[in-house]
DNA sequence: GACGGCTTGTTAAAATTTGAAGGAGTGCTA
DNA sequence: TAGCACTCCTTCAAATTTTAACAAGCCGTC
């Protein structure tokens, strides 16, 4: 099993999907403890409300949380049923509809940002020194736009 | 929706998040392009090739896989009737059973094997120099650690 | 040796995710 | 401006995951 991947590099690798994993799930935990939240809702909250006019292309939304077309829908349908946002269709291209954050939907954020947060910081930023910090912004930074790269350049092709 | 995270440990945790996701999906998508197998096929297969015996509990595979009970029940059934595992009740506790791995199921490891390799390789590895790779095995060690004994803790005593 | 409290793993039903297919609309080209 | 290839999002069915019980077996005490 340990072709091609000397055992620094897999030892490094399995750490890493472990602990993330790991992570992930206990955010995901620690969020629904509080409001009822998921971390994908979280996000979604997150994103449109950075979003000029605090709404986004369900593309657009779907590239950025990397989840499938359908999958997107779903989760703003479910959102769009507990308020926390709306559906408008695209002005300007007629296929289009864009999720747009409700007032609901803001508050929501506001109320759960604090302890999402807060979790963040005890699970995994507060036990990093600012040298590991910038050490995983620039390897997460460069291989996020590698990916991003990747899967613009193979759906248009149509190849490997 | 910076409370209590400075922007330099913000940026850090949403590239850490978003190209883990789309590198966890990335492999997903390479391994299912060869073989039949999918990320969690592929990773008890290789917990249980290293187990002595190469069987190991359901409760400490489903520990390791980060897998709720009944989500590894089902991962287990499936890979059962693909005839790349077997169950049998685990001697000395008849509550519990034990997968094993089968000839099918190992050679089925073997042939995905070099191919997921290159695929770890070649999103991500290829792109780390020395130092990084220290940094990463480092501080996903600990946290994995830490996050493993915080859920020890918590699943014995009954609060927070 | 038998009750009571735990732990193991499974099951059943509901919720979510995937993947294929479709309805609409866009935009280029002839 | 009709035809055609492509994009956008949704829908539907099938696969997977979660959640909440459960059946069994273990383990200590009495």
């Amino acid at each position: 099993m340990t072709e091609s991947l000397d055992s620094e590099r897999m030892a490094c690798w399995r750490a890493y999907i472990e602990a993330s994993q790991r992570l992930f799930t206990q955010l995901e935990d620690d969020l629904r403890a509080d409001g009822e939240l998921s971390f994908a809702d979280y996000h979604v909250l997150v994103l449109l409300s950075e979003a000029p006019g605090q709404r986004l292309r369900m593309g657009e939304l779907a590239g950025r949380l990397v989840f499938s077309p359908s999958r997107l829908t779903y989760q703003i349908s479910t959102m769009q049923r507990r308020g926390l946002v709306t559906r408008q269709s695209c002005p300007g291209d007629r296929r289009g509809s864009e999720a747009v954050l409700t007032a609901a939907g803001l508050l929501t954020l506001r109320e759960a940002a604090p302890g999402h947060l807060a979790s963040v910081r005890r699970h995994l930023m507060d036990d990093l020194d600012d040298a590991e910090v910038t050490t995983l912004t620039r390897v997460f930074d460069r291989l996020g736009r590698r990916l991003r790269a990747d899967r613009d350049a193979t759906s248009t092709h149509r190849d490997t």
